[in-house]
RNA sequence: GCGGAUGUGGCGGAACUGGUAGACGCACUGGAUUUAGGUUCCAGCGCCGCAAGGCGUGGAGGUUCGAGUCCUCUCAUCCGCACCA
């Protein structure tokens, strides 16, 4: 008997597979479709244990629905326009081109070696020039939607790298990269109008029922639709040159307008510019505005300040009543209007703001249960229910009715209306980036932006970059942006910006679907591949990624190149894999492979192999370079194989958890690996049927039960919960050996390897192969059906039911399943044990639940 | 502050609609095989207790014959967003 080789099976199946095109995937009208995709990786180089879980996640999917008889799409691609190229190339003088398409080249075969059922047909990168440049063909549709626009737009800009650098790469205010300190710069930004679309965006998160609550919430959060009144304060007196129609302002609490103490703008309001023009003071205050940092604990730290314009604003229901118009420090310029009416009363904000300044504190809201003589708001805005008083008309009402009347009221006067807000904003997709996919439009020297017209796409990103120093490549590029103007002819200067790479990863899944249509999307194709039926990925692209992805979806789907308006129908965040860290005496971190770990009882020690000094175990956290608690998963395929490193990182933890990888684990797995290739080395190469004995049954049992249990922990992503019934249903085997069995138990241990070939292939595909053949199956177990079970053969015969006297167990018996409740009643009765429990106690109540549990009640 | 989760042995975690808490794995303990083993196999392993038994799912109450699961309050940790009017 040999101990199972991976080394030698592994490559070996993963070449049959390749060999008979197994995993292609086809357009097929008789069987129902299904998408498995995970998002697509960032060819950094390496493949770390965060891909393999990933990515084995999908497989896992793929697998399953295959043998389910779905025809399944399973795709990869790469994701590979973007800085960390630019840095490379500019860190080391390599090109990032030839840098991407290396790092690509070795993450295939990483990837490919995990022995993924992937159609790798269809596989693309978003530089190659056949995405990007259909990817421009797609911006000049959405340009022709009117979704493409230009305007000065505030950005991050690098003032070391010379580049606008994307909100996420800047850390604490300063750039990721250089450290340098982030300034707010207005530059003219193309902009994609995701805006359009936010009522959309919001409204169709609830057909979302495949997605986890939080990142619907996360979206709806992100997108921040709010209702309420937009309306003109009229100035008393004279207005400021530029406001004859007043000031505008937004609220969500119109119903309080009876409580207004003054009305607020922000510092960067044009009124309080213009008033700051004059007004030394005034300017002064707003520079002091403009110190205060925007970091979270500034925020939360900063002190509400403000300063009175002198100007005095008519109240919208009694002109007679004239507020006071403040500068404050805590009114957002790029929320709502940019001016506020404060109602301290029911307003935290507000109301900090009128106790430091003392302005009038007006209660209009009366909760429940409260007398409106005696009613106050101190420190605590009053935020509740209750019923309007103090306000005139809308003495009475609730706050939804005094909402409403309120907005009727205005609108009556023509000051204002009921609007909608939202705190998402347009998309800026251009980058001072020369790695990304170019802008198809020119500068016209007459005519202004012009779009290029769908023949001149393809534009190709010059061979010839130079990217030694910072800033844009295309920009400094001798020749590449001196073009002439496809509409007039005349000079024109091409966009040297590129899109955001998010721009790249909005659409692929489409493109999935036929990647060699010479359209971008190929509708045909597209009708029946999407929507994708199970997403997979990381946590970090909730609002993101995922977000962009379902506003171009609507976009493409309005345009008519799509059906679908949502891609995801489905969409699974796994955690991350972690490991604990280990720091040395110097405080530097030392990697797992160079340290031992030492038990001793309880407690666990660490030292380092080179030289027995002790360092110390910390916490687990997230494989990173930065703590160099990373664990190669090359190495780990080297040594155990790649079926124990994938049932590994399945079977420990839930999918959407963190998961602790650990080697005592990985050798767990690999046991499994090698005790499960012992039992089907160990059956008999045929196995004649005879006869039915309890052992036989007893397997037969187990296997129906166990088929039943792992499709249904796959179809609910319990995947550990499915490889502890395989451990489980092993040990059962283990119990019944071929060694010694009767014919009937050969027979059923016949039937339950072949099933168990089959329910293993999804977590271990190589070793399954092997198993199946072993058990003589036909073809390869990656196409072969997936084992059915018989109901009937999932539940036991005979129940062993606890029996409990007053809630606490006090034996058990045995009764035939579906036995009625007066059958087991009579049984327990019986039971001398349970008799001897209940001596001296009277019977009050037998509770019998069929085939589950008795309890006894009695005193 | 708002929102979303999560709390179960030494550890990761099981437990479908309320019905034997701790499956399965890791670690640990004892034993066997082996020249040896970081191999394999067998047994044990929530806590207290010699035992009978008692106590146990963050904490406090409650509903129920019966609660990890349902309800109320509360504590802790993690994540996301945030002067959003």
């Amino acid at each position: 008997m040999a101990r199972y080789n991976p080394k030698e099976t592994e490559p070996k199946w993963r070449k049959a597979w390749a060999d008979t095109d197994a995993f292609r995937a086809v357009m097929d009208p008789s069987r129902p479709k299904y998408y498995v995709l995970e998002m697509f990786p960032y060819p950094s180089g390496r493949l770390h244990m965060g891909h393999v879980r990933n990515y084995a996640l999908g497989d896992v999917i793929a697998r399953f629905k295959r043998a389910r008889g779905f025809s399944v799409l399973h795709p990869m691609g790469w994701d590979a326009f973007g800085l960390p190229a630019e840095n490379a190339a500019m860190e080391r003088g390599v090109d990032p081109r030839a840098w991407t398409y290396d790092n690509i080249t070795r993450m295939r075969s990483e990837l490919k070696e995990l022995g993924l059922s992937i159609d790798w047909s269809r596989e693309f990168a978003t530089c190659d020039i056949e995405y990007y440049g259909k990817q421009q063909a797609l911006f000049l549709d959405l340009f022709a939607q009117g979704l493409v626009y230009r305007k000065e737009g505030m950005v991050n800009w690098d003032p070391v790298d010379q580049t606008v650098l994307a909100n996420e790469q800047v850390v604490d205010g300063r750039g990721w990269r250089s450290g340098a300190v982030v300034e707010k710069r207005k530059l003219n930004q193309w902009f994609l109008r995701i805006t359009d679309y936010a009522d959309q965006l919001t409204d169709d998160l609830a057909g979302l029922d495949r997605w986890p609550e939080k990142v619907r919430v996360m979206q709806e959060n992100w997108i921040g639709r709010s209702k309420g009144l937009k309306f003109a304060f009229h100035f008393a007196g004279a207005a400021p040159p530029g406001f004859e129609k007043g000031v505008e302002v937004y609220t969500t609490r119109p119903d309080t307008l009876y409580g207004a103490s003054f009305v607020g703008i922000a510092p960067d309001h044009p009124l309080a510019e213009q008033i700051a023009a004059r007004d030394p003071k005034a300017a002064a205050f707003i520079a002091e505005c403009k110190k205060g940092g925007a970091s979270q604990a500034e925020i939360d730290t900063a002190e509400k300040i403000g300063f009175d314009t002198g100007l005095k604003v008519a109240h919208p229901f009694d002109p007679a009543w004239e507020l006071p118009v403040w500068i404050a420090n805590f009114i957002l310029m790029d929320y709502g209007t940019g001016a506020i009416f404060a109602c301290p009363a029911h307003d935290q904000r507000d109301l900090d703001f009128s106790r430091k300044y003392s302005l009038p504190v007006k209660p209009v809201v009366l909760p429940p249960g409260e007398d409106p003589a005696t009613f106050a708001v101190a420190d605590e805005a009053y935020t509740g229910p209750g019923t309007i008083y103090n306000s005139g008309f809308l003495d009475g009402l609730d706050i939804e009715a005094a909402k409403a009347a309120a907005i009727a009221r205005i609108e009556a006067q023509n000051q204002g209306e009921g609007a909608t807000v939202y705190r998402l904003r347009d998309w800026g997709v251009a980058r001072q980036r020369a790695w990304g996919c170019p802008i198809p439009v020119v500068h016209c020297a007459k005519g202004g932006v012009v779009p290029l017209p769908k023949s001149a796409v393809p534009l190709a990103l010059p061979d010839d970059l130079e990217f030694g120093k910072p800033g844009n490549a295309l920009e400094r590029h001798p020749t590449w942006k001196h073009t002439t103007c496809p509409e007039c002819g005349g000079p024109a200067t091409r966009e040297t910006d590129t899109l955001d790479t998010f721009v790249d990863s909005s659409w692929y899944f489409a493109r999935f679907a036929n990647s060699d249509a010479p359209q971008p999307i190929d509708k045909a194709a597209a009708d029946y591949w999407l929507p994708v039926d199970q997403y997979i990925g990381g946590i970090e692209h909730a609002v993101l990624h995922l977000l962009y992805a379902r506003f171009v979806t609507k976009a493409l789907a309005d345009d008519g190149q799509l059906s679908v308006r949502e891609p995801f129908a489905g969409l699974f965040t796994q955690g991350m894999v972690t490991h604990e860290t280990y720091r040395r005496q110097s405080g530097e971190w030392a990697e797992p492979r160079e340290v031992e770990i030492l038990v001793e009882g309880k407690t666990r020690r660490a030292r380092l192999l080179e030289n027995g000094a002790e360092v110390v175990i910390g916490d687990a956290e997230k494989m990173s370079k930065s703590t160099r608690n990373t664990v190669a998963p090359e190495e780990i395929f080297d040594v155990y194989g790649v079926d124990a490193a994938r049932l590994f990182v399945l079977s420990d933890s839930p999918p959407e958890r963190d998961t602790l990888w650990s080697s005592a684990g990985v050798q767990g797995a690999w046991r499994f690996v090698n005790r499960v290739w012992e039992e089907f080395d160990s059956q008999p190469a045929s196995a004649p049927a005879a006869g039915a004995d309890a052992a036989a049954l007893a397997v037969r049992r187990a296997t129906h039960k166990l088929t039943k249990q792992v499709t249904e922990a796959i179809d609910s992503f319990r995947f550990n919960s499915g490889i502890a019934r395989l451990y489980e249903f092993l040990n059962l085997l283990k119990a019944n050996p071929a060694k010694g069995a009767s014919p009937a138990l050969l027979a059923a241990r016949q039937e339950a390897l072949s099933a168990f070939a089959r329910l293993i292939a999804p977590f271990t595909p190589h070793l399954a192969e092997e198993c199946w053949v072993r058990v003589g199956g036909q073809g390869m177990v990656a196409m072969a059906p997936w084992p059915e079970f018989d109901a009937a053969l999932t539940e036991d015969a005979v129940r062993v039911l606890p029996v409990q006297v007053n809630g606490k167990r006090r034996g058990e018996i045995s009764a035939p399943a579906g036995a009625s409740a007066a059958d087991v009643e009579k049984i327990v009765l019986d039971d001398p044990e349970i008799a001897r429990r209940l001596e001296g106690l009277t019977i009050r109540k037998v509770i019998v639940v069929p085939d589950r549990i008795v309890n006894i009640v009695a005193a």
